[in-house]
Parts: C-alpha cells; sequence; structure tokens
DNA sequence: ATTAGCACTCAATACAGTAGAGTGCTAACA
DNA sequence: TGTTAGCACTCTACTGTATTGAGTGCTAAT
C-alpha cells in the first residue's frame, strides 16, 4: 500500500490532536477540525488503512485511533516541521545561563530545571563526565597531617577533587615527592587505561613511601569514577503526575522508582552518542522505558562531547518543541562550558 | 473530663489499627481485636467521650473514628512504648555504614536511602553544615593561570572546596600573599561574622592585589553558602505512592513539588533544634506539611551539632519505629562522622 | 457502670438503562 | 474509480436507583 499525501496529513492531524487532547482521535474530528474538504467517511477508509500499515491502533471498537510508536517514528522522522521553539524561550535559555555563573556544578542543575520547566516534563542531566577526558594533572594537597586533598585536572579543564583520609601522617616533601610520582605515571592517561593501571611498579619505586601509595592512588582512582556517576541530576518529576497516562498510581510509582535510581539514568545517559537522538517506546532498551520517549543531546567542551542531557515524556510527545528545547540547551551549555573553561 | 486507664487504651487501639489499615476503626473492631473483655458499646460510650477531649474525629457519621492530630501527640508522648526497631535493623545501619568508608558525601546520601528503606517514607538528609562552624584555614592552590581552587578547612574538620575563575592571570608568589592576606583576616570567622563581612579593609592593604581579591572574595563566601543550601538529598519518594492517602493524585503533586524544592528542605531540615523531634500535622509550620508528621533528628561530630536527618511521612506514621530509626541513624552518623575527622 | 437491642445514617457497591462517539459496510454519486 | 451519505452496530462512560454493610447514638434492662 502506498502513503499517498493524504494519508500523511490524517496521521499528522491525528498525532498532533492526540498529543494535546490524550482522547483517540475520530474520523469526525480530523474532518472538522483539520481536513475540512474531506468527509469523515473518507478519512476513515483512509484511517483504516493507516491501521493496516501500522501506524494507528483502536484501543477499542468504536474508539477513535491513536498513533503507535511506528506511527510516531514516521511523524518525528519525515513529517513534523522541525524548531517549534520560540524565541522568547531560546531567548530566555540564553539569558539564564549568563546570569547563572559561578560553578559548572550550579550549571548543571540549573540546565535539568530549565528543562523541565520549558518542556513540562522530566529532565535528566548529567556533569561533564570524566571519564571521557584523560587525567592532564594531578596534585595532592595537605590540609592537615593525615588528610589530603586530591586535585585532579583533566585536559577538558574539569576540575574533580577529593579528600583522602590516610591512616598515618604524611611529610610535606614526601607528599610532594609522591604527587610529581603520580603525575609522572598517571598524567595522560584516558579512562580505559586508568581503570586497569596497575600501580605494583609505583610501589617498587615508592622510595619508602608505598605504604601511603597504596592507601592514595586506589582511593584516588575510585572517588574519580564514583563521582562520575553519583552527578546525574533530575527535575520535573512532578510534571509527569499532570499527565493522564499517569493518573494509575501504580504507573507513576514506577516512574518515580526509576527516577530515584541514579545508577541507571546515569546509564541512560552515558550511551548517548548521537548528537541528538529520539526514542520511542519501545525502541527504548530499558524496559521502564517502553511507554516513555526519551529524548536525549549530547554537549561538548572544545567539541569533544562530554556529557548528555534528556527529556522524558510520554511517546505522545510535544516532540518538535522537545527536541528543540534540547538542542538549543546543549549547545547552550557547550559554549558556555567551553567559554567558562578557556577564561 | 478524666482520662481513665481504658480511654488510654481504646485511644491506643484506635491509633495502632488506624497505622496499620488506614481505615476508621469501629468500636467491634477494637472489642473484638484489643479489649475483648469489653462490649462495643461500652467502647462507644468512652469514644464518644474521647472524640470530645478532641484525640479522635470521625470523618462521617456511620464511619469509626480516626485519631486526630492531638491523639498522635498524646500517643507520641505518653502512651507509645519507645524502641520498636528491631536487633536487625540496628545492625543493619551499623554494618551498612562500616562498609560504606569513603567521602562524607557518599556516607549522607547512603544514610538517605537507608532510612527510607527502614521506615518505608520519604527521608531527607542535610550535609554537614559549613554554617554551624567556624573557619579553621584557607588554602588557595593555583590549578591553572587563572584559576584556583579554593579549600576551607572548618573546625568541625569538613573539607569545602570551589573552583574559582578569575578574570586575569594570577602569579604564584601572588597567590601565596593573598591566601595569608585572607587566613590573617578571615580565619576564625563563624558564619555570622563571615556574611557581614567587609573585605574593604583588605582592599586597602592589598599590595596590588585588589582586583583580584575583589574577584575571589565574594565568590568564595557565595560559594560556601551555596554549597552549604544544596546539600540536601532526600529518598524513597516513590514509598509514598503506597500510602492510600496519596492514591490521589494532586496530594502526591503536591508532595512532589514540596521534594524538589531543595531551598525548603533545606530550611526545615536546618530550623531543627532539638536532639529529636516530632511535629505532627498542623503544628508543622509548613502549610504543605499540615497533613503529614516529620520526625527530625540532629547529628553531631565532635559534640557539636552540624546537620540533621528527618522522616516525612503521613500523620498516621509508625511514630515508635520511625523515632528509633531516625535516633539510631544519626547516633551512627555522629559516631562515624567523628571518627572519620578524628583520623 | 455496663450491655443488649434497635433505629438511623451514610458511603460504597452493584446494576440497568441511556447517551454519545466512533466504526465498518453498502449503495449511490461524480 | 474515488468519494460520500446513510445506517446498523459496538463499546464506553455516565447517571440514577436500589442494596448492602459498617458503624453510631440512644434507650432500656441488667
Amino acid at each position: 500500500m502506498d502513503m499517498g499525501n493524504r494519508k500523511r496529513l490524517i496521521l499528522q492531524a491525528i498525532i498532533e490532536d492526540y498529543i494535546n487532547s490524550a482522547e483517540p482521535v475520530g474520523s469526525r474530528t480530523i474532518s472538522k477540525k483539520y481536513l475540512t474538504g474531506t468527509s469523515p467517511a473518507t478519512i476513515r477508509n483512509e484511517m483504516s488503512d493507516l491501521e493496516d500499515m501500522g501506524y494507528i491502533e483502536q484501543p477499542h471498537t468504536s474508539a477513535g485511533r491513536i498513533p503507535s510508536d511506528k506511527g510516531y517514528r514516521l511523524y518525528v522522522d519525515k513529517i513534523m516541521k522541525q524548531d517549534k521553539i520560540n524565541e522568547a524561550q531560546r531567548e530566555m535559555i540564553k539569558r539564564e545561563f549568563v546570569e547563572s555563573l559561578g560553578e559548572i556544578d550550579r550549571l548543571i542543575k540549573h540546565a535539568s530545571k530549565l528543562l523541565s520547566q520549558l518542556t513540562q516534563y522530566t529532565s535528566i542531566v548529567m556533569a561533564p563526565q570524566f571519564r571521557r577526558t584523560s587525567i592532564k594533572q594531578v596534585q595532592l594537597l595537605r590540609i592537615d597531617r593525615a588528610v589530603v586533598l586530591a586535585v585532579i585536572v583533566t585536559n577538558a579543564g574539569i576540575i574533580k577533587n577529593s579528600v583522602l583520609r590516610l591512616k598515618q601522617d604524611i611529610q610535606p616533601d614526601a607528599l610532594i615527592r609522591i604527587t610529581s610520582m603520580i603525575n609522572d605515571k598517571m598524567a595522560g592517561l584516558d579512562v580505559e587505561e586508568i581503570e586497569k593501571f596497575d600501580f605494583q611498579d609505583m610501589l617498587n619505586n615508592s622510595l619508602g613511601h608505598s605504604e601511603i601509595i597504596e592507601q592514595v592512588v586506589p582511593e584516588l582512582i575510585q572517588t574519580l569514577f564514583y563521582s562520575d556517576t553519583s552527578e546525574v541530576y533530575h527535575d520535573g518529576v512532578s510534571n509527569i503526575l499532570n499527565l493522564p497516562e499517569y493518573s494509575d498510581i501504580n504507573k507513576a510509582r514506577d516512574f518515580l522508582n526509576i527516577m530515584e535510581e541514579r545508577e541507571l539514568l546515569f546509564k541512560v545517559l552515558n550511551d548517548v552518542r548521537e548528537d541528538v537522538s529520539v526514542s520511542i517506546g519501545k525502541e527504548n532498551k530499558l524496559e521502564q522505558f517502553k511507554e516513555c520517549s526519551l529524548i536525549t543531546a549530547t554537549y561538548k567542551i572544545n567539541n569533544k562531547v562530554i556529557g548528555s542531557v534528556g527529556i522524558i515524556g510520554p511517546t505522545r510527545m510535544e516532540y518538535s518543541k522537545a527536541i528543540s528545547v534540547v538542542e538549543c540547551m546543549t549547545n547552550n551549555l557547550s559554549e558556555i562550558l567551553t567559554s567558562i573553561l578557556k577564561r
């Protein structure tokens, strides 16, 4: 069966009406609101075809039609017009960001809040990922007799630090030697290399500091990776309770449960590779997202992908708006992060 | 009217049955399950008295009775027996904590998760508060030409740090001089003093570094306070959707909204002064908590109150269990934090 | 002081009937 | 051959009514 232009218009009408109303769309509605020149009967015939082709489905006889995942997919890829985001919102993202200078962490949280406010869905955002870069430099700073602050600077300019509390005192000169030892061995390593980093070698040339090295190095590595996975933020979870699909308390609870699993959210965002990607319903790998759509985009520092953000909503999502918001957001994020780190 | 022992037993029966069932409790139920020797009619008379005294109320004629806030209050203060937490759970808190060494931050998040898991309510936890201590020492570390890491050590041993990105380069020797200047002026100050700290004086003796000082000091102060208020964690929000009182989607949404307002949660926890405190229903200052109960407790480092944790649940909360979990948790937290910082 | 008995109240449930939205099919029409 | 009007049919959602059952308050007996 071939996909005439009228079928396409009808599919579009069904999807856009359903996005707004969350109610099955009938032939009369389409005839009255969208294709005024065409009678309901004709539209019914076309709808029957569209159903055979798998683009729409019927919840039950005598109900209207709702789009299927396949229908949304076609809509996103071929039918919808891009860029529904208005100038005011675009401006808002820009302005809000200029105001929210300060530390990267704050910027990221703010981005999350803004995303959920603008889309009225739930947003997830990951902080710039150390894992995506390599170590440029490590500094160890003596805070107290047995307390050391480790500062790691990555080649993207991200700074991570962690407090290390040692079992024994450490002398300033010992710390200096250890620091340069660590820098010798570890600077320039990327994530895979660090993960399988063997510091036996270091212990052998430890000049008597082996005990301290044994404490410092694993702790250093562990804290780095931990801090990465833990830095996932979300916002606007309460928004989804406005949607009729979540008026079933069980679905709402399932959703909330997912949003409390940071590890899971991290995994989702960490898998993102494309610039902007849309996963509709069952296209999602995660069982828990089979009834959601997920729009993700990556952001960059110095043109190197370093993190990603996402919007989670129902499959009847305002795709064009959500996509352009996410896109606009990551562009701004990339720009600001790059400029912050250049300063 | 006087509060005989039987009235007390009946009130206890009503409260404990209602805590479990969330259904109004009738005289027959009490007669059968709690006071087997007494007839429903007698219990009805007593209940009528209890209602007059304001300890219980009736949702409508021909329904059973439910406890009022005042009833819960009496129950918590006078009737309930302490310490329902079992040894296994007590052990769990202890064991889990020993395993979760590592950084304070992680410990705090873990505490939050544990609290909500053990109680099946929602937990909120604040990280150790810088505001509750004073500055012991400030160190500025040069990361890059115009990037400085500020490390503040408080007299409780908490370490906070923030990355400062300056408009111009800074030389190592200038940094050293500025550092000692800042330490001279700011070390020993507590929160009120820092909040109204006037660095005009410093600018006058700036030895030509005034521009840098103008950037560094306000940023330092701001970041410190910001990092404090932002470090509030919560967990188990989805638990409340298991409760029948939140089967109304609107209530659930209101609750979620509150839990996304970190500032608000911070304020709640920051107001806590007592060791363990229970606020029941309308006793809460916050409008949004008028239908909840809030159990909070403080934790200490070196016997100085430095933060607090809380459990939020419905007014028909398992008070005795929640109280003992919270108590046990803060005790462990205090102990571990103190020992970590002593190491 | 306690209890049995009884009339009364009210929410929740079940049920039947109705309205309305929507479809599929057929036949007529351009 | 594509389009449309008409019609019978289906299914849900809603509405009004009756019924049930839990629970109370009151009264009178113990």
